[in-house]
DNA sequence: ATTATGGTGGACCGAACGGTCAAGAACTTG
DNA sequence: CAAGTTCTTGACCGTTCGGTCCACCATAAT
């Protein structure tokens, strides 16, 4: 070892994830990196690769973490039934609107660079594929609570509550109001989950 | 008058459409819509303008495109239900998976541009409004027809149809296999519109 | 204290960006 | 045919981009 590193690596890789989540790929320049990190451009290359890496990494980073968030949302949820509306109407909870705005950096990421990257694509598919599977335990905990109807598949159904999150993500997007967008995620819940 | 314009207005507005449609605003250079149109710069600036204006130009002619397709299906409908389950599912029909990995125009637009955009951001709520209004008297149809429930209120309802269309749109941009996302589709067709 | 090693910061690079402009071509009008 | 007008083409501009590189610095090992 010689000089030790003047930053913290989490630290760092939790600003660029907050830049690219608002800004998007294409849009963050590395000055504007440099700018929300303090580091100079040697030490982000020597740390992280290039923009591309660095992109893909935090990504990473923030798929795995929604994964545990999403695991512990539903392990804590006495019953699973309420978990999945958790789950559901997460997106529509802020009150000033502004994470609606923000929306998923997946999603986000999905929408920019899937269709052009092809690395992009696997990782969100497979990202909303494991989303898929971890509600679907869920499901089938709600069916065997007696909270859900034990005639559809829960994989079936689990992939229609993804489904239906995502749709809630992006209405937040376009601005539409917290407490419309709230009411909605709320009539969804009702209808997907009974 | 003098020299007449060698090109066709209406076709280079749906190349330069197109190329947005599926690189996005910052990925497209300008070389690459004069590579689609065919056009000069001098041309293209012009008869357009800069780049944020050809832009803006297009997605508005996009988004009314859209809500008079949108007017046709329902009306062509006999029955209303049909047509809102038509609209629902509209974005797994391609059998090829081609569209629905391209999405649509004005939600690739919002995702990438909205946040910093508040030109985008104003046309997409207000797009997304409308839509609402229009299924609303589908909505209110299909409840007169005896299709649809009238115990809930056909612009909440409404809401919930485009939200969870957009949530199908979106899948079809991770990847989701065609037939899986069909059948997502249907789930929550059969789910939403009872 | 000296040396070795890894970290830092910024100058620097070629390429690509969006945008401007002038010269000439193609048409209409008289 | 001549004059006037619009459109087209591509050279050109300043800026910004992502990325490299190197001189310098701070620490650990000896």
């Amino acid at each position: 070892m010689a000089r030790p590193r003047q930053f913290d690596e989490a630290t760092v890789l939790a600003a660029v994830r907050d830049q690219f989540w608002t800004t998007g790929y294409a849009a963050t320049s590395l000055d504007d990196l440099l700018r929300v990190t303090g580091l100079g451009k040697g030490s982000l290359y020597a740390a992280f690769g290039d923009k591309r890496g660095l992109y893909l990494r935090v990504l990473g980073d923030y798929v795995d973490a929604t994964h545990g968030a999403l695991r512990a949302l539903l392990a804590d949820s006495p019953r699973a039934i309420d978990g999945l509306r958790r789950y559901l109407t997460a997106p529509a909870q802020d009150p000033s609107g502004a994470d609606a705005l923000r929306g998923c950096f997946l999603v986000n990421s999905t929408s920019e660079l899937a269709a052009a990257d092809a690395d992009v694509l696997s990782l969100s598919r497979n990202a909303f594929e494991e989303r898929g599977n971890i509600l679907a335990e869920a499901v089938a905990r709600a069916q065997r609570e007696g909270d859900l109807s034990t005639g559809t598949d829960p994989q079936q159904a689990a992939r229609a509550i993804v489904t239906a999150q995502q749709g809630i993500v992006f209405m937040g997007r376009t601005g539409l109001d917290v407490t419309e967008l709230r009411s909605v995620a709320e009539t969804l819940a009702d209808q997907i989950l009974s």
